[in-house]
DNA sequence: TGTATACATGTAATCGATTACATTTATCAT
DNA sequence: ATGATAAATGTAATCGATTACATGTATACA
């Protein structure tokens, strides 16, 4: 790639020692003499000798490399989960490569093909919505001990996954509305058939149930976590005759999309209407009004799916007993101005 | 790394042909005789042989893969830029790292690094404030021709570059802000050694003066394009005595915390004050009130800065005379409802 | 027919690191 | 002193594809 060429040869020529003992320092530095040890590193340092990664992973079969798949990077949910995982990828020298699973561009390639083409030794999905058939390929090939599911996860499968306690935020969300006096409560969903769209349902409707609220179908409006969806529902409400005083949404960039629609038809919110999101990206803090909401700890959520990763794709992985027990991050009720006391 | 292991050889013997036949049917197809091709095509798919990446890579020295350096992955601005990008590399079958350059967890490693460590053919830098000791380094190593900045750049290096027409943008919302009658106009800028800081400052003092518009100093405010710093700049603004009465903000980022701060201290926007952004990014559409601002057509960015790249790094780089000049991408002016005629 | 030329294909060296196995050296018990 | 054992290091095969060079074959032209 760069005109320079310094290879393990040229080092141990250096130090005057063999290939291999130079390849030793590297990877298992503690097989050597402090003396040659220390010699060896001299010569890597004054030759400057970097090594080449295209040979060591075609000689080790690795990949030195894991992918991430995000549903939708323009959703700044998910920056802060890949933070998260370059801090557990960190030093670990695993370089991580970033798709989205909705980008037309690359959506001609299959994801199983990155491991086909030997460029990735594992996966982290962030897109529960993989289609069986996908699904289907990881599991010929014997790869489906390579992939771990963070935040969405598959309807059971018994993959790996770190995800919010989701039914946990729905009923802190509605006891929160309750509390303030709300009955009336309604919910955008996320898209149909995702995972977290039914979770936070069951969530919400038990809640709901609990508190013995009053139920009517048309108070669980569909949505797809967009922002244009919660336009769409905003559309609904103003329109519905029996209209809810609260709603309580399936992410926060459905509360800014309804919140938007609803300001721009007059509608007050907390006024005349109570929002609640969920997640907690950055922006919620700083819409206009503030948006109460559930707050997903997205660090954490990040660190552990990659750490997971790592366990499970490491040379001699280690097989807990509960490898299968999604690993299960809290969530938390924050307080803003969205959401008010009930005005009667 | 899977068990599988069909080798070219393997390929070779199948169509009953060398494995130099099978390469070049590859990458060369056109120097082989149809039938000879279709025996080859047929032996790949009977046995469903890939070619491994690290074996290829080692021999032709390359990486098939890039980076891009982005400033900030948590702000949604940059979404649509690897879009753009993804949609460019697409056919390529390059492979896109993506790298936060805020990153605590991968900031011990110097992005000269992914070049030496042969992981990388090429970069994409979106953050112009690399500092001077990187950029050095890069030059060291000759690799200054693999670099291509977009939407920032580097000031007077003469590398090539893709951005938006800047001074434009700012030229049309001073304009814009003036046609609704406004005279008194502020504008918070970003971070103070940011390029695209200089270039819209300069863009909105010098259309200022055209119109011989009133200039008080600290109506041009410091920020850093963050959600946070728009807060402060309200901040400032409530408790100017002079006040002005629209606001011109470097990012949408930075309207929305200038706007989220305005309201909750009782001023309304654009009753009171009329606030214009730059970039709009989705929320803008739906944030209350939505946000007129300055589009920059991101997705061009990304596409033109990645196939720039990738005439950069091919293998016969062409090099056109005009190899420095950037390209600049065109701006436009939306209007929407957070700038209103100046009420008198 | 013979020779020059272009075209198609094969042979084998090569990219650079890792590692199984072999060898040498040091350590220790008898 | 001898052999056994462990520790340190070296030798060389190997990972899988690419490609310079060699070889073979077909075509054209004299």
């Amino acid at each position: 790639m760069a005109q320079k060429s310094v290879r393990i040869r040229d080092v141990a020529k250096e130090a005057g020692v063999s290939t291999a003992t130079v390849s030793r320092a590297l990877s298992n530095p503690e097989l050597l003499t402090e003396a040659t040890r220390e010699a060896v590193f001299t010569a890597i340092r004054s030759t400057g000798y970097r090594v080449n990664k295209a040979a060591r992973n075609l000689r080790t079969r690795q990949a030195g490399a894991v992918l991430v798949l995000v549903p939708n990077l323009g959703n700044p949910f998910f920056s802060q989960i890949l933070a998260g995982m370059s801090e557990s990828f960190g030093d670990s020298d695993t370089s991580v490569l970033i798709a989205d699973t909705k980008d037309q561009a690359t959506s001609g390639k299959l994801f199983v093909d990155y491991f086909l083409d030997s460029q990735v030794d594992g996966m982290i999905c962030l897109d529960g919505g993989l289609s069986g058939h996908e699904l289907q390929q990881f599991n010929d090939n014997g790869l489906s001990d390579r992939i771990v599911f963070a935040c969405e996860w598959v309807h059971d499968s018994c993959l790996p996954s770190v995800r919010s306690d989701n039914a946990r935020g729905a009923q802190l969300a509605v006891q929160h509305l309750f509390d303030l006096g709300h009955r009336k409560i309604a919910h955008i969903t996320g898209p149909q058939e995702n995972v977290l769209t039914h979770a936070r349902r069951e969530g919400m409707l038990a809640e709901r149930s609990r508190l013995e609220l009053p139920i009517k179908d048309d108070w669980i409006i569909r949505g797809d976590f967009s922002l244009e969806s919660g336009r769409q529902a905003a559309e609904k409400i103003i329109s519905m005759e029996d209209r809810p005083t609260a709603v309580f949404c399936a992410s926060d960039q459905v509360a800014f999309g309804l919140m938007s629609t609803l300001s721009a038809n007059g509608l007050r919110v907390p006024e005349d209407i109570s929002v609640v999101g969920f997640d907690d990206i950055e922006l919620s803090e700083y819409y206009v009004p503030a948006l109460t909401t559930i707050r997903q700890d997205r660090h954490a959520l990040g660190r552990k799916a990659a750490s997971l990763l790592m366990e499970c794709i490491e040379p001699e992985p280690v097989v807990p007993t509960d490898r299968f027990a999604p690993v299960v991050v809290d969530v938390e009720l924050v307080v803003r101005q969205s959401a008010a006391p009930l005005a009667n």
